[in-house]
DNA sequence: TTGTAAGCGTTATCAC
DNA sequence: GTGATAACGCTTACAA
């Protein structure tokens, strides 16, 4: 498999033409015309011999590397988890794999974040970067966005000029929070699913707050507790909101992970669901309709968006720029028995 | 940030040294002593005109391409998923960025996956390989394994020369299953995690049947059921084993995700859990603690794991031969309320 | 202690 | 259509 090392040279040699000629073919070149014959002849040897090309020899002469970098923000304490950021990686090398590119991974330190980039993009050891949950405190994103380094955000960061693949959280959260409302709510918490730093955190916050001014609910600060993506932290911050003694009969949590924080520490108090507390997810993430009550909760299409924006970079590699530099896909709210029937009836 | 690249050659004539000067003090090369003074005048310069250096040509020259390639092996329909692929990717990181190393991943298909180790090795587009969820069916690991290319299992073959880490799944189960009938249950009932090509699911189901076999207990195949690593598939093996009416009082889970999914299926067909059916998991993933009732599973250290496999493919590449070839960590039991008490009582 | 020079295995620009 | 011949930017014997 890997005894002896298959060089160009060697294909060339058996097959009787030039190291150009066998590049030439093996690239499909399509600015230069190779005889039916030599070409098969070149495809044959290089199959006989297992000739795979350096990797490095091919990146360093091209000056491509064929890598694609997804950057991961970390949350204070851990990755940003979630079963569908499985779903995400997945999609995205099935794009990936067909342009015979790769994937690397990387984590965007809150602390050096400007050196993960910098280093990236000067090594050269990515052609382009997929960046998941963008934040606004991240000021090397800024300086990214002057270098006009072939970026796709998968997330939105506004007033930049990145490409983008995203959901629209704002109304989606709306969609959610008036769901509740329509059902005759009229105290209604919020958790976040993390930092407000995270762009789609804020937005979401927005949704909800939207949905209250546009049927007249006063926005009670009180009623927002701030997660951090973990299903820890949705127990946490329901328990605070009890504690507070506001008396909301339903919650909108933006991250189903936190949800199911947030439901068992209602159970823990002696709240039934939805029987005295209705609860909305965001994400519907695989373990959403298996709960107790299931939960009703936005869909995200985590697939797609890894799709669209993988496609995107692409686009943007070989055309130098793609279709539409801005992408919304579609959400919708899934209703299952979390909010229960209407309050009226 | 990426106007004009900026070479060694560069760092080279601004320092008034040679190119070597640049990059023996750059890496830090051991063998060969460089002055205090030129040394200093040497960082100092390539950090003044921000000098990284280029990956492939660092790559082509030095025969290494410091990547590590995480080769994750894909069901039938989807990736692994479980929300502690997240930490296992964020424990190999942190590891592999301190060794200036970077982590692509690939996906491991079932069809054409000779292809896949054979490209990676070959084009020499990563040192190293980590491989999770080794299966008995894989046959181009075999090819793999006469190349001697240094990879690392996360999981286990047996009968291969592979470095491996991994947890004993056989008497983890084994454990989970004795505190069943420790409980007083003699008719356990036990869905997979998995199709028993994986190493890891076979041997959690050999553990089960050692533990009823320990006990005097006959192995009934009517009551095991396989799922395929999904919350939907552990709904649908419970609803089956229910429908083959068995009278089965406990059931061991081989996976969390799929647990969550059982306990679903239990309660919609009017079982109580732990009542009627005590429920056992494995994994303890992060949601398990907030199932209702809260899970009783066996803790995996999918943190540690990750960490200890990383550590041994550096020791690998670097010293040749790790410390220790095979690595098995500890798992533990967490008792919470999913098991009941005992039937005796 | 530092410099010279020969690769590393491709791709790409020209001639032929 | 095909083949020399430069790059590409670095590492690393080997010299000095």
């Amino acid at each position: 498999l890997v005894k002896e090392r298959v060089t160009s040279q060697d294909v060339a040699d058996v097959a009787g033409v030039s190291r150009t000629t066998v590049s030439l073919t093996l690239n499909e070149v399509q600015t230069v015309q190779i005889s039916q014959k030599t070409r098969q002849k070149v495809i044959k040897v290089a199959r006989d011999l297992g000739y795979v090309p350096d990797a490095a020899a091919q990146a360093l002469a091209s000056r491509r590397s064929r890598i694609i970098g997804l950057l991961l923000t970390r949350s204070p304490h851990h990755l940003i988890s979630d079963d569908f950021f499985t779903q995400i990686i997945d999609s995205l090398i099935n794009v990936i794999h067909q342009q015979d590119m790769r994937l690397m991974i990387d984590i965007v330190e809150p602390d050096h974040q400007q050196e993960i980039y910098i280093n990236l993009v000067r090594s050269k050891k990515i052609d382009g970067i997929l960046l998941s949950g963008p934040r606004f405190d991240d000021d090397a994103l800024m300086v990214l966005a002057e270098t006009s380094f072939p970026t796709v955000l998968l997330g939105q960061l506004p007033d930049s000029d990145f490409c983008s693949v995203d959901v629209d959280n704002f109304s989606a959260a709306q969609t959610a929070v008036e769901h509740l409302i329509s059902l005759g709510h009229t105290s209604i918490a919020c958790i976040t699913n993390t930092s407000l730093s995270y762009t789609a955190s804020k937005e979401r916050l927005n949704g909800y707050r939207s949905a209250l001014r546009n049927s007249g609910l006063k926005f009670d600060p009180d009623l927002v507790a701030y997660a951090d993506f973990t299903v820890d932290s949705g127990y946490e911050c329901i328990t605070d909101l009890i504690s507070r003694r506001k008396g909301f009969s339903a919650v909108f949590v933006a991250s189903d992970t936190v949800a199911i924080g947030a439901v068992s520490g209602l159970k823990k108090s002696g709240l039934k669901v939805p029987q005295d507390i209705a609860v909305v997810g965001f994400d519907d993430i695989s373990y959403s309709r298996y709960m107790d009550p299931p939960l009703t909760t936005v869909r995200l299409p985590a697939s797609e968006l890894a799709h669209k924006a993988s496609e995107m970079l692409i686009g943007l590699l070989k055309e130098g720029q793609p279709a539409d530099k801005h992408l919304l896909l579609d959400t919708n709210l899934i209703v299952r028995s979390s909010c229960g029937a209407s309050l009226a009836s």
